[in-house]
DNA sequence: CTTATTTTCATACCAAAGTATCATTTTTAA
DNA sequence: TTAAAAATGATACTTTGGTATGAAAATAAG
């Protein structure tokens, strides 16, 4: 039942095609056997069918033809963030003494996370982030931490 | 010269098709002069002819309809290093209203100036500065500077 | 020339950041 | 295992940052 509900969806085309085929000789046909055919030339019989199958051709054609899909490629500027090319400057990490929790903590400042929030994130005190901080901003030389975040990313310290 | 030459090439398809219908206009008439044509029945020569201009017609068709487009837009990522070759958001500038003094401000801030050595470098006041903040952190929606400094970069509205 | 926008400034207040100092607990490495 | 380094935390205090509100010049746009 369904199998052949999808073949009348798929070749509906063809079937009104066939149908219209056999229509207009069945017409033809009729007009012969009437004798009106014999009042025209044979050139605008010929002519006429042409042009009506021709009509039907076009018809099939555009119903049948598959869309031709044009790949239009968008070419979208992705502005990758630095962390693709980003090499960290672990040399100048050592030179400077930077620990792992002091780097951490600098990395979530730049990224704009207040003290509080970093405590939080870290399961540590707001006392012990603001220690870090301190002892981050001496090594860096720095007296903010917007100033930490700066030097620290124009020194590939962080992304 | 190549006006006549624009219109062949469009028309190209279409003068074929005539050229075609003529040539088998012609054979007909040959066929029938030679009374060839009345070895077959009317209906097969009917059925052949109608067999050609469908074939005709489709072809016409396929030639001449407007590729039905389907846009494929395919993001290609292309990658921009940032620090190098900073190439700055004007729109979006345009769009969050950014004034010529707040992205000052949003500058200076990123370079890790505090709002006083702010107000001092472009000679306003501490009160100015504040308040350009404020617009800033608004129109950005972000609450500290920091967050602002961190997608103020990532939107290349900073270097 | 008038209207809208930008820039400017002030005051008061609260929140967050930073300083200084001290102290305890982990980790790490000699 | 023991000294050094790193991490944690507290308290008290100062400075800076951020909010809210209101308003006056300066500049741009129509």
């Amino acid at each position: 039942m369904t199998k052949l509900k999808f073949f009348l969806q798929i070749h509906k085309a063809i079937i009104i095609y066939g149908i219209s085929l056999a229509l207009l000789l069945l017409i033809l046909k009729w007009l012969e056997l009437r004798f009106i055919i014999f009042d025209y030339s044979l050139e605008i019989y010929i002519g006429a069918i042409a042009f009506i199958f021709t009509g039907l051709g076009i018809w099939l054609a555009l119903k049948l033809s598959k869309p031709k899909i044009k790949t239009l490629v968008v070419e979208k500027e992705v502005f990758v963030p630095r962390s693709e090319n980003f090499i960290l400057n672990t040399s100048l990490i050592a030179e400077l003494e930077l620990s792992k929790r002091e780097l951490e903590i600098l990395n979530l400042m730049a990224l704009g996370l207040s003290n509080d929030e970093i405590a939080a994130k870290i399961f540590v005190s707001l006392s012990t982030v603001k220690t870090h901080n301190q002892n981050l901003f001496v090594k860096l030389d720095v007296k903010r931490r917007t100033q930490a975040i700066e030097k620290a990313k124009r020194l590939n310290l962080i992304p």
